[in-house]
DNA sequence: TTGACGCATATCCATATGGGTATATGATTC
DNA sequence: GAATCATATACCCATATGGATATGCGTCAA
């Protein structure tokens, strides 16, 4: 099996930086292909391709308007993932578990000698 | 060019539930490749391959044991993928947009009959 | 009707997977 | 030192990309 398909779902979808950026531009108001074009500067296919990805994960809907496609956010599937790195919030922003993990790194320092890059102690 | 590769940040390395499903093991405890192996129930090799990735973006700490290698959550690297989604939160949480959006779907309706599955009528 | 415009699709390519099996490397025990 | 345990790597494969170019197709203007 090779790697799961971006439309797969969410997470993939917008693990594309390329992709972000896209619903970045969406996020301030909808859009046609072809202002987006012009903001991303890459070449038109490119973009439809993303947007389909987007499309198919629900993360944007079109709207036909002559002969334009206007592209807006929805934001409703990025919900799952904010659920889930939100429970792990409390292991960036607080100082739980930071005793024991700088206790470990002693440890190891103790035995092998080698450079952690250990900076920022939170007050 | 083909896909990003999947240690190139921790959006591509979340990607894959797998490699999700081993941080939230690690959530609870700092486990050994084995016991990761037991509650996966995959193959060895696959979970070393997966928490290769991870150490790779620094999602996850290493200390030797023995001939064991313990494995430990750093959660670090989400703080990005937390602030991006953060910002969509009101795109799925209120009902911003929300009457344009039912404006736009009327508005199809009336020129093209289409199934567009639109339930779920928030309060 | 003809032509230009706006987008989506079809191909083609190089690359990087996730998964599996076999094997190398290290540490521990006998 | 030999045997064994715990992991990491090396390969193999099928698959799905992101990017680029060429082309199809519906819409609007002349």
């Amino acid at each position: 099996m090779a790697r799961a398909a971006t439309t797969a779902d969410a997470f993939n979808a917008v693990a594309e930086p390329r992709r972000r950026q896209i619903l970045d531009l969406l996020a301030g108001r909808e859009q046609s292909v072809s202002d987006l074009v012009a903001q991303l500067g890459v070449v038109q296919p490119l973009v439809s391709k993303h947007l389909r990805v987007l499309r198919e994960v629900g993360l944007v809907d079109v709207r036909d308007e002559g002969r334009q496609r206007m592209y807006r956010l929805n934001g409703q599937p990025l919900k799952p993932i904010f659920d889930w790195v939100r429970t792990y919030e409390q292991s960036w922003s607080q100082r739980f578990s930071r005793l024991d993990e700088v206790l470990a790194e002693l440890k190891e320092t103790e035995l092998r000698e080698e450079e952690e890059g250990n900076d920022g102690d939170d007050e």
